[in-house]
DNA sequence: ATTCAAATCATCCTTTCGGGTGACGAGAAA
DNA sequence: TTTCTCGTCACCCGAAAGGATGATTTGAAT
């Protein structure tokens, strides 16, 4: 980052030098303000957008690193709790949960609602919401 | 898009007359160009930034999957339907979306009905893996 | 003017969810 | 051994969700 800063700072004053010295050798100083103005301007607006998209993914490497899974025990969701959620997140019922898992639907219900505790979800379509947000689904 | 564009160039309109203005009116054109041109760099670098950020963030949602998300009306679901399945999407039930859309929760309830035949699904939590899967949500 | 899609709201009814509580066995940890 | 967590299951009850159907209104298209 700082090296990022560091080169933008001198492309910057190399920019301003260039400019300088174009402007004192060839003296068209006062003909084309606005073209200086208007090339500066497209050049940075560029690097803006450069540095935006670079910005942005090393946002998507941070997601990344949180796509590969963050660890349900840390949040304190026991393995079966978080087998679950997954099928929750895959959108099924619980009795199809429940099918899937060959326990009952109780048992299922249980899960759930301790999941919700702990996931401080009221809904299990929020649930889902915050399991993505903690990196536990994809 | 053509709104940006326009938009921009007016924002470069105005900032290039508004220099020519102070140029002029104070006469301190030869005093600071660098000045100028610094100003220039850094207000289109932010601007930049941002459009670069605008521009990822509408990819940023896809992902892997598709560069661009695709349009509601494709899937014959109306505007409407599409904003009740962005709620439910982000774990809202059917009475908060009814409160957040100034609607009854019947009128919620017929649009989540339209929105899971039209989507195939039994659930809400189904229609939001569709609606995933058909790249309609991020 | 007529047709049509969209949006709105309703009623009735069934299914699913979710909260709360209690219980019991297995295995790990103290 | 005792304690504790985990996984299992049950019951009750209220809230939320979902299905089916019909009605009204509005705006746009024909």
């Amino acid at each position: 980052m700082k090296k990022t800063i560091l080169l933008y700072g001198t492309i910057l004053a190399l920019l301003v030098f260039l400019l300088k010295v174009i402007q004192y050798r060839y003296l068209i100083r006062d003909l084309s303000i606005e073209f200086y103005i208007g090339l500066v301007a497209a050049f940075f607006t560029g690097l803006g957008i450069w540095m935006g998209l670079k910005l942005t993914n090393q946002r998507k490497k941070s997601g990344l690193k949180a796509m590969t899974l963050n660890q349900p025990q840390q949040f304190d969701i026991s393995k079966r709790e978080f087998e679950v959620l997954q099928l929750i997140g895959q959108g099924l019922s619980n009795q199809e949960i429940a099918d899937k898992l060959f326990v009952s639907l109780n048992t299922v219900k249980t899960h759930t609602s301790n999941l919700f505790t702990k996931l401080d979800a009221k809904r299990r379509t929020q649930a889902i919401q915050r399991a993505k947000d903690l990196g536990l689904l994809g």
